[in-house]
DNA sequence: AATTTTAATTCAAGTTTAGAAGCATTGTTG
DNA sequence: CAACAATGCTTCTAAACTTGAATTAAAATT
């Protein structure tokens, strides 16, 4: 029943969207997404607004999902970085690349995530510095129970194909922005 | 090189073995991606993890650009707020709509925002107990400032009217993902 | 008038991030 | 090969940000 909430909302959402109307009559009596974004043109501002606020909710929707599933020693940006060291084994260094993250940082969550048993770390052998890390089988099924929970949205969003070109148009797009701003931060404007 | 990094960042994902240590020399040179995404579904985890990131490096970007302004009394949490508010009056329950924020937390940057003088704030004729807020001079000016900074990085990333349209369809397809995230953080799975 | 609802703030944790400094180990160079 | 530099990672401290429960004060409802 829930199911059917979601799903209606989805489709009002997008009449909405066909229209190319705005704002504030948003939509069913639920929901109240406020945009300023007049038809015309995006700029960076609005989008990384929409990306900020987005960010919140899934942030959220991962905290619910993990108390559901009784995970409570640790938090979302812990799993996030589980999900960042996917399914190989790798170095610290590569971590950091690949999720942009502070150095320290990262550190500061491999305690965590080691000692609670999510991970599992080695010393390298041809460079005892450096640590292989990989998802121990605990890290592995939160995870999995994470990934499944998600399907459901997934499936909420990409319903054809057309909206499954769609979500790889944004997804790349979303990688040219951090590109973007990669290259910004790093080299100036 | 540019493209090695872009390209990195696509492939790590399922890639069990990476060895991409030279992406910190991408050049200076700014974009001329083409990613080709080989016709691979994005997760929703996927999504999540680039959103996450993107977001980090456009704070960071902020950082910087406050930096060079001369702005050290607010962060860039703040400055998103500024821009949340835009060019109107509104009460606060308006804000927390429109920025998807909790209620303690913009109280806490409003009280901050006011006391610097970047916000005006004055009690409701009709209903005193709530309040209109907007920006100040101050507030208009900085948010101007940036603005106008920002306008280089959208420059490179929108060049033709083809690119403006994938950014309209990545900012509407973002907005799709925030409704289905916030129903299913409210109304459950 | 008494009660409930709404608008917003405060408070007291909690989590997440940033930056500087540290410790090993490896690489390099005189 | 000894000194020095660079690398890979960690630790520590302070700050920024976020959360949730409790609070105040003004409407609205009964």
């Amino acid at each position: 029943m829930t199911r059917e909430l979601l799903q209606a909302a989805v489709e009002v959402e997008e009449s909405d969207n066909n229209t190319l109307s705005n704002n504030n009559l948003a939509s069913a009596s639920v929901i109240t997404v406020v945009t300023e974004h007049d038809g015309g043109h995006v700029t960076h501002f609005e989008l990384a607004r929409t990306i900020e606020r987005v960010n919140r909710r899934f942030t959220d929707l991962l905290r619910i999902e993990m108390g559901k599933l009784g995970v409570g020693d640790i938090g979302p940006a812990q799993v996030m970085v589980l999900f960042t060291i996917g399914n190989g084994e790798l170095s610290v260094r590569d971590l950091l690349d690949k999720g942009h993250y502070l150095g320290s940082n990262v550190s500061y969550y491999l305690k965590q995530l080691v000692d609670l048993g999510y991970i599992d770390r080695v010393a390298s052998q041809r460079d005892r510095r450096s640590a292989r890390i990989s998802l121990s089988q605990k890290g592995h099924e939160l995870c999995q129970a994470l990934r499944t929970a998600d399907d459901t949205y997934h499936r909420l969003l990409v319903r054809d194909e057309d909206e499954s070109r769609e979500l790889d148009n944004a997804y790349r797009l979303l990688q040219k922005l951090e590109l973007v701003w990669t290259n910004a931060t790093r080299y100036g404007a």
